[in-house]
DNA sequence: CGCTAACTGGAATTTTCGTTCTAAAACTTT
DNA sequence: AAAGTTTTAGAACGAAAATTCCAGTTAGCG
């Protein structure tokens, strides 16, 4: 036997998707991967293959963990509409105040990448399902609970939310106010109410 | 004297617009500019400057005539109703059956660079602005016309409409279904409704 | 015509990119 | 200690990037 790896693959990831998350696919070359990432030029190209790779892995590694944690938080709502304020508000909060605001990785990717690449397009369609799907059943069940009313169509409302996040994550890229992001929050949670 | 300009600089911006729309700024190669624009390297170089010069105009370009339709449509709604649906269905119809989707260049722009460059983001905002500002109108003389509630704030109704086209000149980036978008829309309008 | 400015194609230059390679150092196990 | 493998830093490479440069052509106007 022999050496063993020294660095865990998956902190690495963490810091690749902090990487491309903030400065997208493109704007991210080699030299700012092998400064960031801890590694030496060849151990990256060795581990992950070409940057391609990389960053198809750290799409996963962000499907994962970020939104992986957004879609528990959505499984663990009781109050649909405290729940979606607040999933709202935690997005504002990441990036209002930010010197470079990331928005999501999804959303960035998908405006990079989707519209000339089958593979990428379909992790950000499947990415969207899954959120959509969460979303979905949290209104489900306020709709068992009586916190909606019987002749909303969850599906439909889950499509609504996310759209109003997609425009909310590209919103804070370019740095507005808050005042103005919490009224849109505030229109589209209105469609709770009727 | 001598020769005089042989292109019309404002055909050939169209030409740049509609590249850097398509292709973003980072995947637009200068060769990529000369083979489209139909101008030589030399004389690109020396009527728009460098790349960057050019993307700006181009930016300047996209406002004027894209945005500019947009805005004078919106000023000449009767209906607000119709109007939104009929601009939700203009966005929809261009990009859905579209090979490679262009969605809104201010969008792209947005999230390409706008967290990165404060002069680029200060033109997202403005474009914003002025979308935002057409829109409150429109839903202002709704409101006169008993189109629309008393009780409801154009300026907020404006940016809720903003956001939810942003969102959706996301999605149609990833080639969604038409029958979800028309949903996200009817969800959307239906916030008139109240 | 002949001067001048605008244009052209393409070579040349300089950076930067992604990727590969090399040789040495570091670590684990036998 | 020896063997085997991973990691390292950094040099090296080819391709592609943005930009500059140049020699030659073209068109208007005196």
């Amino acid at each position: 036997m022999a050496r063993k790896k020294e660095f865990d693959e998956d902190q690495v990831l963490d810091k690749a998707v902090a990487l491309f998350w903030e400065k997208g696919y493109g704007a991210t070359s080699a030299n700012d991967l092998v400064e960031c990432l801890g590694l030496s030029r060849s151990s990256l190209y060795d581990t992950f293959g070409d940057k391609r790779s990389l960053f198809l892995k750290a799409l996963q590694q962000y499907r994962k963990k970020v939104i992986g944690e957004m879609i528990s938080y959505m499984n663990n709502a009781t109050n649909i509409r405290d729940t979606l304020e607040a999933l709202f508000e935690i997005i504002i909060e990441q990036d209002i105040e930010a010197e470079n605001p990331k928005g999501c990785l999804m959303v960035n990717t998908a405006i990079e990448f989707a519209a000339y690449d089958r593979e990428i397009a379909a992790i950000v369609n499947l990415n969207q399902r899954d959120v959509e799907r969460s979303l979905e059943l949290a209104l489900e069940r306020a709709k068992h609970n009586g916190q909606l009313r019987a002749s909303y169509n969850p599906n439909t409302l889950a499509k609504f939310f996310y759209n109003s996040i997609r425009g909310i994550r590209v919103a804070v890229k370019s740095k507005q106010d808050r005042s103005a992001l919490d009224e849109i929050v505030k229109v589209s949670l209105s469609v709770l109410d009727y």
